[in-house]
RNA sequence: GGGCAGGUUCCAGAGUGGCCAAAUGGGGCGGACUGUAAAUCCGCUGAUUCGUCUUCAUAGGUUCGAAUCCUAUCCUGCCCA
């Protein structure tokens, strides 16, 4: 199976450029993918694309990973409703560094192999490129029509709430990325989302008209859930790769909460494990669904690849003792080393000892350790039985909170909902 | 620069002097069921010491009373130059 043939199969391919399969079968081909330095993080989203260097460069060809330090100065406008924020440059640079770090983790650097990857940022050469420069060399070689006729800047211009001029150079911008990869690395590919297609081409024609050259596309669909819902949120928010922002524990969480349908498509997408695993895998899923052995084979594959096997035991040892059926019993004889070995990555807030020596009520508890945003939101949420401590459910709202329920005479665990839990230390 | 239409709670979008913390839909969150699934059903979705308080672009004003009327300012879209 030829790599795109392997992405096809994987689910990875949307879009394809024609020649471009003949193009990976003809000699070692340098290909690229940007990355935007939106976040000092990257996120689960971005692991598509990552995956897709990763998947290149394992089929004999040489990625490179671009980090955007200029096009993030700009802002992608594709399929965005409204006009970006504009980021200082302090914090672009920060993001810069930080995703430069992350991506180092995934793909093989080492010179001394012939497709080692390498790490470009588009700061570097637009940095000496003036306005006049630009738009006499560059500007020249597309027109505003065609520039307009994209479907993710169409839509821009057709909504109500416009585009600037700023955003809508973008295209322009990403487009010189590929001819100055083209022409300086001898790049001759690039992938990435979907809603990159409309920018990637016009790379392409740039490095037709101004290189004379040829040059290939092929983007991914863009993650999304089988519900059509937006893919890579939790409660909290984006789930990031850095365990600073997202614990290895929350990261287990997101995956293993998979629906069915789906960890089917993760696992292919989001996995490196060869077909015939895949297959029996998904098999042996539907056979017994409730064991959900695709979303723990998922979960526990990219805990390790992000994060590490290590982490990976602690993120399984947590999740099994939080939800278990018996854990209000369990929770009670863990000593405390147990204790703190299972929540490393579970949320912590802290409560003075003092105060609850005192006693507290419950709703003030909850707002004051920011569990809840508002006390009125903590009183909803347990007058509707959403909140337990210690695993067993607050009836109601009269609860007062003391000493009386600490565990190890330190610490109390509340859950608000199922699944999200805070492990409140006592000082 | 001129004309027109707009800026409402997370989003879309009603409301055009009191019955408005503001319809409806979406999203989100929670509950029941289950498998930490899907589907379905139910509840919540500004804060609060439950007296009220702060909100409908911003600042003033009219009025007993304004998201709703007036004035100025800022922002956006469309058309004309």
């Amino acid at each position: 199976m030829n790599l795109i043939e392997e992405l096809r199969w994987r689910g990875m391919v949307q879009d394809i450029m024609p020649g471009t399969e003949e193009q990976l079968l003809k000699e070692m081909t340098t290909a690229y993918v940007g990355f935007d330095p939106t976040a000092d993080s990257l996120h689960v989203g971005s692991l598509v694309p990552i995956l897709l260097l990763v998947h290149l460069q394992r089929a004999g060809h040489k990625p490179l990973a671009l980090v955007g330090g200029a096009t993030g100065m700009v802002g992608d406008p594709s399929f965005k409703a409204a006009e970006r924020k504009m980021l200082d440059l302090d914090t672009l640079k920060h993001n810069q560094a930080g995703i430069k770090a992350q991506l180092e983790k995934f793909l093989d650097f080492d010179p001394a192999k012939p497709n080692a990857a390498e790490m470009v940022n588009n700061y570097d050469w637009f940095q000496n490129i003036t306005f006049l420069d630009f738009i006499r060399d560059t500007g020249k070689h597309i027109t505003v029509n065609y520039m307009m006729a994209k479907d993710s800047v169409r839509r821009r211009i057709e909504g109500d709430s416009g585009m600037s001029f700023t955003e809508f150079t973008y295209q322009l911008i990403q487009g010189y990325d590929f001819y100055h990869l083209y022409t300086h690395k001898n790049c001759k590919l690039q992938m990435g989302g979907s809603d990159q297609w409309g920018n990637i081409v016009t790379g392409t024609e740039l490095v037709r008209r101004k290189a004379d050259g040829e040059a290939f596309a092929f983007t991914c669909p863009l993650m999304k859930k089988a519900d059509g819902t937006k893919f890579g949120k939790s409660e909290n928010g984006n789930v990031w790769l850095d365990p600073k922002l997202t614990s290895p524990y929350q990261f287990y969480q997101f995956w293993l909460n998979a629906t069915d349908v789906d960890a089917a498509n993760y696992i292919k997408i989001f996995t490196l494990l060869e077909h015939a695993e895949i297959d029996a895998l998904i098999e042996a899923h539907q056979h017994a669904p409730e064991q959900r052995q695709l979303q723990k084979r998922l979960a526990k594959e990219l805990t390790i690849f992000i994060h590490s096997e290590k982490d990976y035991e602690f993120a399984l040892k947590a999740s099994e003792l939080l939800f278990r059926n018996d854990t209000a019993d369990v929770l009670q004889t863990l000593t405390e080393d147990q204790l703190m070995d299972v929540m490393d990555g579970v949320p912590q807030v802290e409560v003075s000892l003092a105060d609850l020596q005192a006693g507290k009520d419950i709703v003030t508890f909850l707002a004051e350790t920011a569990i809840f945003p508002s006390k009125t939101e903590a009183r909803k949420m347990v007058q509707g039985g959403g909140v337990s401590i210690n695993k067993l459910k607050v009836e109601g709202i009269e609860k007062s909170i003391d000493t009386s329920l600490l565990l190890r005479d330190k610490y109390i665990l509340v859950q608000k909902g199922k699944r999200n839990y805070y492990l409140v230390i006592a000082r």
